[in-house]
DNA sequence: GATCAATATTCCTTGATGGGAATGTAGTTT
DNA sequence: AAACTACATTCCCATCAAGGAATATTGATC
């Protein structure tokens, strides 16, 4: 993946704060959707984006897609020099740290029944 | 100045090359042109998109525009951190290396008369 | 002041991108 | 199988960005 094509992926801050939540670890979709409160067509089109382009990885659980960053072995020096960049930048301003709390906050409450989530929620792992 | 906005500045390949270029130090429009070789409204864009932005900076001398990077006291963190990722990210990349190259062989070829680069030239400093 | 060199700007066309409304799809539950 | 949940895709619109040809501007030189 060349230089320009992972800030083409940066230069979005919809973009930006996505990829700032999934350095946490792995997330579906709900999620990613109440931390940024955003409508769902701007996520799973923003998502979409960065799929096509090798930034995330998806897989299914049953109902949710679990989106995450490819995993560290496999991802190239630029990309992990650039996603260090982003994380150390993010941790600076205000909407990112304000999606991280919101993603904290939201526990149980993407699950579909709730306390449901050990046995029949998706299994992203904030 | 926005994170989004350094990614929205880095996320054109012509103008990673230029900032890449001017990691090195200020550098007149020619030189930045011959070192590209790309043509003049294209390089004279992308620098005013640049400059708009507060990305670069430019002051006259004499017939040349003289670009440089916003020194490194003014520079935001984000900026700091961005610009040496790039520096870092740009030195394993072919493209980039032979620009620098290009630029070290330049030498007196852009000065308008030539050997009168001392006297007359632009003072830019490669 | 006419000319020239270096650079910027305007005008135009084309393609990419972002956003939303509506609709489609896949898996799950009952 | 019908209904529901989570998510993706399509269609449409508006905006923006990139590139080039031509022209304008600014300062230097003659």
């Amino acid at each position: 993946m060349k230089l320009v094509q992972i800030y083409q992926c940066l230069c979005d801050e919809t973009r930006l704060r996505l990829l700032n939540l999934l350095l946490r670890g792995p997330l579906c979709v709900c999620h990613l959707q109440s931390a940024l409160d955003e409508p769902q067509v701007k996520i799973s089109k923003h998502l979409g984006y960065l799929k096509a382009r090798g930034l995330v990885t998806a897989r299914r659980s049953g109902n949710w897609m679990i989106y995450a960053l490819p995993s560290e072995r496999v991802r190239s020096p630029e990309l992990r020099a650039n996603l260090a960049c982003l994380q150390d930048c993010a941790a600076e301003s205000a909407v990112f740290r304000r999606d991280l709390a919101r993603l904290d906050k939201l526990d149980l409450a993407c699950a579909p029944v709730g306390a449901a989530r050990a046995s029949k929620g998706c299994d992203c792992d904030w």
